[in-house]
DNA sequence: CTTCTAGGTTGACAATGTCAACCTAGAACC
DNA sequence: GGTTCTAGGTTGACATTGTCAACCTAGAAG
């Protein structure tokens, strides 16, 4: 295993995001909740980005993991691709910055994030695939429409968390109705 | 006219970001490119967030107009929309940071943002309604397939910003293909 | 002519990322 | 066993940056 002081400063950060933000993961404060000296970080990783990049790692393989659970539960795979990106939605809205974190910009390619990323999307894919066989969804490149879903639901919540999704009028659509909406709209069009 | 040097202010920020990415817009540096001190900014703006928020409304303003001239131009109301869209994916791409900056969380609502968010929403609402009317959007509440237009667009450019699009893979969709994906499949769902 | 104030200046401070120098215990090798 | 190397930790210092406070000045207001 890892060294455990590694694990510690990755958690300790992790945490401090979820209580105050981004702005609240000082190099120092997490030091200090792993219960080593501010400097220690950097005998872990090069600077705060690699640290950062660690966090995500850890939540980008905790998501796969909740997805292959999902991909062996629901019967029918337009139930199986609705439950992954309702779950997306859900994950986003309960952790807004892990997630801004996750789907933010890596300067730092890690491998881990990489391989983490390519896993989930492919369990989705296979998803998109079957229920496009069982005609729920409109034909065409799986990888396409999997994309198609996962942009919505991205955007969706991202303009959700910045408060810039319907103005609080009276159709106040969340994330989870935009989802639903283009469920609808591509079935219908699957059905044409 | 509101004081020049807070102009010069502005226009020095949104100059520093186009160059160097968010982090490179120091209060000192913005001070300097304006040709006043390190502090001058304070005497026009609260902290430095309210001076981003500035530069936001700024923005934001000149996007309404560019939507403005749009709805003016093409002829049918289905090329309209995909014109505006299109145009959105266009700018943001063109510009990462001010489209991160305007479409991030403003702890700071502005009452010049508001409006001008508000007003660039009601024009793509007017042209939504108008291709529902001639059949080239599926029906339902224009405000809520206006959003679902706009989250696409805003996830799309998001995720391929952040290179989580496609991993380059043989599909590699871009924003504007996705784009063109969701308009026809939604002409596909108008058509059932 | 006095007074007020908007806008500007300099100086200082605390927080933070980061670098450098130093220390220590245990693994590794002879 | 004794020596050496090194991973992991410590303290101290430094530059950058947002922000506050004190001070200054020219022109408007009276």
């Amino acid at each position: 295993m890892a060294s455990s002081t590694r694990d510690a400063l990755v958690v300790a950060a992790a945490d401090l995001m979820d209580e105050g933000g981004l702005e609240a993961v000082t190099l120092r404060e997490v030091g200090h909740r792993a219960g080593v000296s501010h400097n220690a970080p950097y005998k872990h990783f090069a600077d705060k980005e690699a640290l950062l990049a660690a966090v995500a790692a850890r939540e980008l393989t905790r998501r796969g993991e909740t997805i292959a659970k999902t991909v062996a539960g629901p019967r029918s795979p337009e139930a199986a691709i609705r439950e992954m990106v309702h779950g997306y939605v859900a994950w986003a809205l309960a952790h807004p910055v892990r997630f801004k974190l996750v789907y933010g910009a890596w300067s730092k390619g890690s491998e881990e994030l990489a391989a983490a990323a390519h896993a989930a999307r492919g369990r989705m894919v296979d998803a998109v695939a079957a229920a496009q066989r069982s005609g729920g969804l409109p034909d065409g490149d799986p990888e396409r429409v999997t994309a198609l879903l996962l942009a919505l639901a991205h955007g969706a919540v991202d303009l959700a968390l910045a408060g810039h999704l319907s103005p609080e009028g009276k159709g106040h659509a969340g994330p989870d109705d935009l989802v639903d909406d283009l469920f609808r709209h591509l079935a219908a069009a699957a059905g044409a």
